[in-house]
RNA sequence: UGGGGGAUCGUCUAGUGGUAGGACAGCGGACUCUGACUCCGCUAGCGGGGGUUCGAAUCCCUCUCCCCCAGCCA
């Protein structure tokens, strides 16, 4: 097969593509995204939105930004807010396509009324207990409302006196009429309004009877014009009913329902109710936090929308459970931060190394690449003087086999400047070591063509006098368990304790001091950072790891513990 | 035990009766002043059993496993 060949389009794609063929909707395509205002949109909202928005894009359509708005008790303006940015950020412009469930709220009582009228609905005087216990289950159907059988004229007047606020929160509701005895749930005569006395965000105290989901989310789009309405798999059972709405109410356009599956992330967990016990417990630091899978934590942790979109176009889209794996994420921001990161150095945690043969009050600059696969990203310069700092993982007394790092009498050499050699280890009085003597060649400067003899390897550095000193913090993944929601016990239990390591005197080289918000930089050997402008002021920057570089040094070293246990 | 869905390399995902392909991960190698990047190579899959057919991931039968549904949430 030709390699060249265009990946396969999803599901989805086909099937709008067919129906504009066969000229439904007169070949128009006509999408929306309905989040609900209750919480922050997470990277598993992004598949749909990508799904809407790009779809719409594809066949010359336009998609809707429309909140399903409809129960004033778990919405918020904050969220309202929020989703917009969010949704921006992403990439996507809704235009003057920005609707609300709400703004349809007279038309669906419209609805409401109409439906009573042909006797389609009935106002239910039973508690909320009752209707299910009627309900049956799922193997036994249900059984018919005493009250299922009013007449048009009194479920019209006790409609209207919902309506007015006459009757306490669950005193009435307002169902379909539809069959008892149906096998889909759905069907069982599904209420369509309920009282609530609650202000809406929108619609202050207007209304104190408001629609519930299927009825106000089906007929939104219908109203709206949407010829696709994409949603998640668990309400392809609520298709029949959505169907229902459309064929029995006189609807000016009959949008198709089609159904995929989310995804999951392995190592997170991606429902808004347990992110927000996480928020409200304290596990995280907010909504933003840069451990959340929440948009606004991955991009604040340094994601782009670019490589989240990236990520989303190669998930794919099926009806197929999935979880994917973290490391096909961190793939697509890596591969991107590749390309286009400067390169900088900084010593996450420093150990002092003296040049003994340096002068004592030498200095010199030395020419660093900005990226050294780009050479048209020029370079920058690095102060060296006789002490600095290197990584303290960067040197072991007694190294193992493979290390290609400094070690006594070893020679490595400081990246961009001279070869070392270690000398002498200084420890304090409990066998610490706080400081590594070495000695240098002046012949084997960088970029001289001189001494350019093998080494055991090359590490970064930073001049101790001209270091600045920042906050840096490593994030790592918010759970330890690639499952965390799965199995009985509570998925909290499986929060990762070292999902943070904040590190307070990182020694960073002094170009990293003009690091502006929202430049990402490649920390040498360590992985990509960008400041974390929430916390950074103009005394002290904090410095964010996106994520690490690849690493298969840790790689092997992890296997190795794993061969031979981790005593010790 | 009702109804609705789903099963293709470790993980995602193509395939629509004609050599099972791609991505990520993994393994091996080359390169390397980042144990990065890049490049080369390799490993690895159609849930099981029948049937139709010259030929089946694809069509038929059957079995198994997994997910969703009993809110006046969405």
């Amino acid at each position: 097969m030709n390699t060249d060949e265009a990946p396969g389009k999803d599901f989805i794609r086909h099937i709008v593509a067919a129906d504009v063929e066969e000229g439904r909707h007169s070949g128009r395509v006509q999408t929306r995204f309905p989040p609900e205002p209750n919480g922050y949109l997470h990277i598993g909202h992004a598949k749909a939105i990508c799904l809407d928005f790009d779809i719409a894009q594809e066949f010359g359509g336009q998609c809707y930004m429309r909140f399903d708005d409809t129960n004033p008790e778990k919405e918020d303006i904050e969220y309202v807010e929020a989703i917009q940015k969010d949704v921006r950020w992403l990439g996507y412009d809704w235009g003057d396509r920005l609707a609300h469930a709400s703004d349809y709220f007279q038309e669906l009582h419209n609805f409401a009324i109409n439906l009573i009228e042909s006797g389609k609905a009935y106002v239910d005087s039973l508690s909320a207990e009752e209707i299910r216990t009627l309900r049956g289950t799922l193997t036994e159907s249900g059984k018919n409302s005493p009250y299922r059988n009013r007449s048009v004229n009194e479920n019209l007047r006790l409609f209207s006196a919902m309506e007015q606020g006459e009757f306490e929160e669950g005193e009435h509701v307002l169902r379909a009429k539809i069959d008892m005895a149906s096998p889909n749930l759905n069907l069982r005569d599904p209420t369509l309004y309920r009282i609530r006395k609650i202000t809406h965000q929108r619609t202050g105290d207007k209304w104190c009877i408001y629609p519930m989901y299927d009825f106000a989310h089906t007929l939104s789009d219908a109203l709206e014009g949407t010829t696709h309405s994409f949603c998640t798999l668990e309400f392809e059972d609520h298709r029949p009913l959505y169907e229902w709405f459309l064929e029995n109410l006189p609807v000016p356009h009959s949008p198709r329902q089609i159904e995929f599956s989310r995804f999951n992330l392995m190592f997170t967990v991606m429902s808004k109710r347990k992110l927000a016990q996480l928020v409200d417990e304290g596990h995280v630091q907010g909504w933003d936090d840069p451990r959340m899978p929440t948009l606004s934590g991955m991009r604040r942790r340094g994601y782009t929308a670019a490589s989240i979109r990236d990520f989303i176009g190669r998930i794919g889209i099926t009806k197929k459970e999935n979880v994917i794996e973290l490391g096909a994420l961190e793939n697509c921001i890596r591969e991107e931060l590749n390309d286009t990161a400067p390169r900088r150095f900084a010593v996450l945690k420093p150990l002092k190394v003296v040049i003994s043969n340096y002068p004592d009050d030498g200095e010199e600059w030395l020419e660093a690449a900005n990226h050294p696969n780009r050479p048209e990203l020029g370079f920058r310069q690095v102060p060296l003087c006789r002490e600095i700092y290197i990584e303290r993982d960067d040197f072991e007394e007694d190294p193992p086999g493979k290390f290609r790092r400094l070690s006594p009498g070893v020679e490595v050499r400081l990246r961009y400047a001279y070869i070392i050699k270690c000398e002498d280890v200084i420890k304090d009085p409990s066998g610490e070591i706080i400081e590594l003597h070495c000695s240098y060649d002046p012949s084997t400067r960088s970029g001289t063509g001189q001494g350019q003899r093998k080494v055991k390897g090359t590490i970064h550095w930073v001049s101790a006098k001209h270091a600045f000193c920042s906050e840096v913090r490593l994030y790592d993944r918010l759970f330890a368990s690639p499952y965390p929601d799965r199995g009985a016990d509570n998925f909290k239990q499986h929060l990762n304790p070292d999902s943070l390591e904040v590190l307070v005197d990182a020694a960073l080289e002094p170009a990293l001091a003009q690091a502006q918000p929202e430049e990402r930089f490649q920390f040498e050997r360590q992985g990509y950072f960008m400041i974390d402008a929430e916390l950074s002021d103009t005394n002290q920057l904090v410095f964010t790891r996106t994520v690490t570089l690849r690493n298969s040094w840790a790689k092997m070293e992890h296997q190795a513990l794993q061969k031979f246990g981790t005593a010790g």
